[in-house]
RNA sequence: GGGCCUGUAGCCUAGCCUGGAUAGGGCGACAGCCUUCUAAGCUGUAGAUCGCAAGUUCAAAUCUUGCCAGGCCCGCCA
């Protein structure tokens, strides 16, 4: 039942005022103040009244049988909904829905083609690059708990100037996974210290574009390596893609070259002084310096924008329903111009998910500089402490748990920043195991379990108004609030919001834990029946959304 | 020069879209709590002119404008 909706109709009828009262209702700021609330001060001019007198007046006529009490306390109307239907609704509804509880459908029969990661193929990834992945494939998996039928593409830029120096810089060798970073500094002090060795990399991209069979071998070798080595460290963070599209086939299969026809027949494609072709961008006002979107070089072979102009089109065709895609900030105002350039040719661009990067406590990362930290460390590192941890405690350490723990923190640790906001790395809150992180989460669920393995079988139905507590009263309210947080942070595509909402659930939880009994044996029957319900809630809740940002949830730990 | 994002206690952060009741958390500090379901936990204390200044409003962390600081971007990188 919505409770929001029953009180805006309840609120209507018996004021009545034709006033939409659904937009007013809040959720006031403590639970002793009701479970709802209505602030009167916008009533206040039409009816010519104080507030505090039209809480009063209206307060005092509220009667619904759900309805405990209505109050009026100052100007607002304080909601009392009676704990039975309260908290029958929704520990029922959890223990019904199981892990589909939370879920509001609204995606159900629709598609969507969501792309994220997309890292040049030249090293391995660092943590900056993978908070891409992360927010990307939370992202995936709300969207298809929401019911979408969602396809994750990764775009390997496999062309262009920086993969042709690690092809230059390899020369005839073929270098393994690990030290393609090391080749890529180097190559890049390399051409700094020698300007001269640039011609040789346009060379190769000459001739990659003009279809020379052993240039080609060359880029396709390296950048094979370089992409399984990348989707082995994402896949073992339990991150998957259904489909790696080649920047460099939009050259073999001729698409990028069609795309300029097509962009020529609009008008707006020209030959600048040097040679260049450049789509002229004036009409959408964007914030540039001059107002156009360079797609070639002076010989005609492509730049980044054509390509991808090409490849963009070729989702907007795929996708037929949503269409996301996740990128760096910086390349908000370049997105901008890839989606003019879409509208121009009658497509719709896809919705842009921009995050903030990570920083270095004295600047950037930078790949070039070799100045990262990379992904494989950071999670390395985790699992290290999470070994050492597990071993404090119970004197051995399994794989399995020290995985789960440590990639939690991983995840955690990046999902839980509002996907604008910089962050800057620091070994020691990153790999924190207590406070605001994954694991503490994770506990949370470890000691949930806990109580229901040692309780044996499980009750089916129990009666709430037992639960008199007020944490008690607060872990439901905040069990009832998961689908709305889901929603928000799905709609929004921001996995700081689900992150969030779980650190809440999770510090109910554990107040709950520490003032409420379940097992003991001073505790009546009836109540250890809906105090093991409730705790039962929470642990499906508390999992479900974990899940939904990519961290397991280990039953011991 | 122009545009976008960010600015909340010593440090990190939620809330800002959709203005309302004492601005939530965490780290660190200090004081407590393990003979009772996992102390990776819980409770309490101290710590905030919500960057600054104006404006709109009965009401501003939230909306508007200006300024300051940090991040990012603005033609042959991708």
């Amino acid at each position: 039942m919505d409770y929001k909706e029953e009180i805006a109709k309840l609120a209507k009828k018996t004021s009545g005022l034709n006033i939409d009262f659904l937009q007013m209702i809040e959720i006031p700021p403590d639970s002793s103040m009701g479970d709802y609330a209505i602030p009167c001060f916008p009533l206040a001019k039409q009816l010519k009244k104080a507030p505090q007198q039209i809480a009063d007046d209206i307060a005092a006529k509220l009667k619904a049988i759900w309805l405990d009490k209505a109050e009026a306390k100052g100007p607002y109307i304080n909601l009392f909904i009676k704990k039975s239907c309260l908290f029958e609704d929704v520990i029922s509804e959890i223990q019904n829905k199981k892990d589909k509880y939370g879920s509001s459908q609204e995606g159900k029969g629709k598609k969507a083609l969501i792309e994220h990661t997309s890292i040049n193929p030249n090293a391995s990834p660092h943590v900056g690059r993978a908070r891409n992945a992360l927010i990307g494939d939370a992202i995936v998996r709300l969207m298809r708990f929401q019911g979408y039928k969602t396809d994750v593409h990764y775009f390997v830029n496999d062309v262009g100037k920086q993969i042709a120096m690690l092809v230059l810089g390899a020369g005839t060798k073929k270098p393994a996974f690990d030290s393609l970073l090391k080749l890529y500094v180097d190559i890049n002090n390399k051409i700094k210290a020698k300007p001269e060795l640039e011609k040789d990399v346009f060379e190769l991209l000459n001739k990659l574009e003009n279809g020379d069979k052993s240039v080609r071998k060359r880029f396709r070798a390296i950048v094979e390596t370089c992409i399984k080595g990348q989707a082995k460290i994402f896949a073992e963070l339990g991150i998957k893609y259904d489909s790696f599209d080649y920047e460099s086939d939009y050259l073999w299969n001729n698409k990028a070259k069609q795309s300029l026809e097509l962009l020529n027949k609009t008008g707006k494609l020209s030959e600048d002084e040097e040679g260049r072709l450049v789509l002229n961008q004036e009409e959408y006002n964007l914030p540039l310096k001059a107002p156009f979107l360079v797609l070639t070089r002076a010989d005609k072979t492509s730049l980044y924008p054509l390509r991808d102009i090409a490849y963009t089109m070729d989702k907007a065709k795929l996708a037929k329903g949503a269409n996301v895609i996740v990128l760096g900030e910086d390349q908000k105002l370049y997105f901008q111009q890839l989606a003019a350039a879409m509208d121009l040719l009658g497509f719709k661009a896809p919705v842009p998910v921009h995050y903030s990067f990570v920083l270095l406590s004295d600047g950037r990362m930078s790949t070039r500089q070799g100045s990262v930290i990379l992904l494989e460390d950071f999670m390395q590192e985790a699992v290290e402490k999470a070994k050492h941890e597990i071993k404090k405690r119970h004197g051995k350490a399994d794989e399995k748990t020290a995985k789960d723990i440590a990639y939690g923190a991983v995840k955690y640790a990046v999902l839980k920043v509002s996907n604008e906001k910089n962050v800057t790395f620091d070994w020691d809150s990153a790999l924190s195991f207590e406070g605001e992180t994954g694991p503490y989460i994770q506990y949370t669920y470890a000691r949930a379990r806990s109580i229901l393995r040692k309780a044996g079988k499980a009750p089916v139905k129990a009666d709430y108004c037992l639960l008199m507590d007020e944490s008690e009263k607060k872990l439901v309210s905040l069990l009832g609030a998961f689908p709305e947080a889901v929603n928000a942070s799905a709609s929004h595509f921001r996995p700081s919001t689900l992150a969030k909402y779980l650190l809440d659930l999770s510090q109910a939880f554990n107040e709950f834990y520490h003032s409420c009994q379940c097992l003991s044996e001073n505790v009546e029957p009836k109540l250890r029946d809906a105090r093991l319900l409730l705790v039962s809630s929470a642990s499906i809740v508390i999992k479900t959304g974990l899940f939904l940002l990519g961290i397991n949830a280990p039953e011991r730990m």
